[in-house]
DNA sequence: ATGACTGCAAAGACTTTGCATCTTT
DNA sequence: AAAGATGCAAAGTCTTTGCAGTCAT
């Protein structure tokens, strides 16, 4: 017998929370977020969703940023650009590899390959003008 | 004037340690590898010396594996795979992305991009034997 | 001698989990 | 009423850090 799944409203607000933004949010963005709405609401239900959103292979998770690891509501193929200053997570739904990829690597080998994900990491626009900034005021200091 | 920076055979040896094996260690590995050797070593050393190595270039970080982050001694561009059932990680050196990749996804999107990662997920060879072996039982437990 | 490196242990951060309570069916 | 979902807080895991002692230069 399979365990039932019944309705609650957190858990749905929770995946609309996921589902509802672009920031690839963590445990704790969730949390924060649904707060204000949900006076009552416990990190450790958060926690305990996420798994289950994943397991249900509603989410995904897109790995550990900064010692959170993040989630994706968005399920159709895409690569994600790690901002590695500020940690910040943008989609880049253009840039896609091949699709035949998975079965490839399979084969060449011997795995069960099941997905793949294409990460790129740098500096978003406003972290990498801030450092420029920065450099500008050490070097500013240091002249002067 | 810049930080100087001494020998030290613990260093050398965890070094050593990551550049010597394939298995993409986590700071739990190393230190269980070089305790023999050097009855002395405390984990807190690993540690400190996998950021040194990380921010000299020494090594890569590949990401977080089953909670613990996994370094990698090979700079080469190359692909990864992890198993999500055991947790190994196996290099894919024929699986590697156009290298002008960065520098596209950097003029579409307008990022600073410094580097990717094309990481591959499933089961490795041992996992997919065991689980069928398990699928067999439950089976053959089912039928009895 | 200076200051870099280490051991140790405490602290920190994130996540999981046990149990009593509340809610859905 | 039965069983799933939650709140709370404790526990668990991995990693970082402060401080005193050691070692390389």
């Amino acid at each position: 017998m399979e365990r039932a799944i019944r309705y609650s409203k957190k858990r749905a607000d929770i995946l609309a929370a996921i589902q509802g933004t672009n920031c690839h949010p963590s445990a704790e963005w969730v949390y924060q977020q649904l707060k204000p709405t949900h006076p009552g609401l416990s990190l450790g239900t958060v926690y305990r969703n996420l798994i289950f959103f994943r397991q249900q292979g509603l989410i995904q998770s897109i790995g550990v940023v900064g010692g959170q690891e993040r989630f994706d509501g968005t399920l159709t193929p895409h690569s994600h650009f790690v901002c590695d200053c500020c940690g910040s997570v943008l989609d880049l739904p253009d840039i896609c590899p091949d699709g035949d990829l998975d079965q490839t690597v399979s084969r060449q080998y011997g795995l069960a390959v099941q997905r793949h994900e294409l990460t790129f990491h740098g500096q978003c626009r406003s972290c990498a003008q801030a450092q420029s900034h920065h450099q500008n005021q050490i070097e500013e200091e240091s002249s002067a």
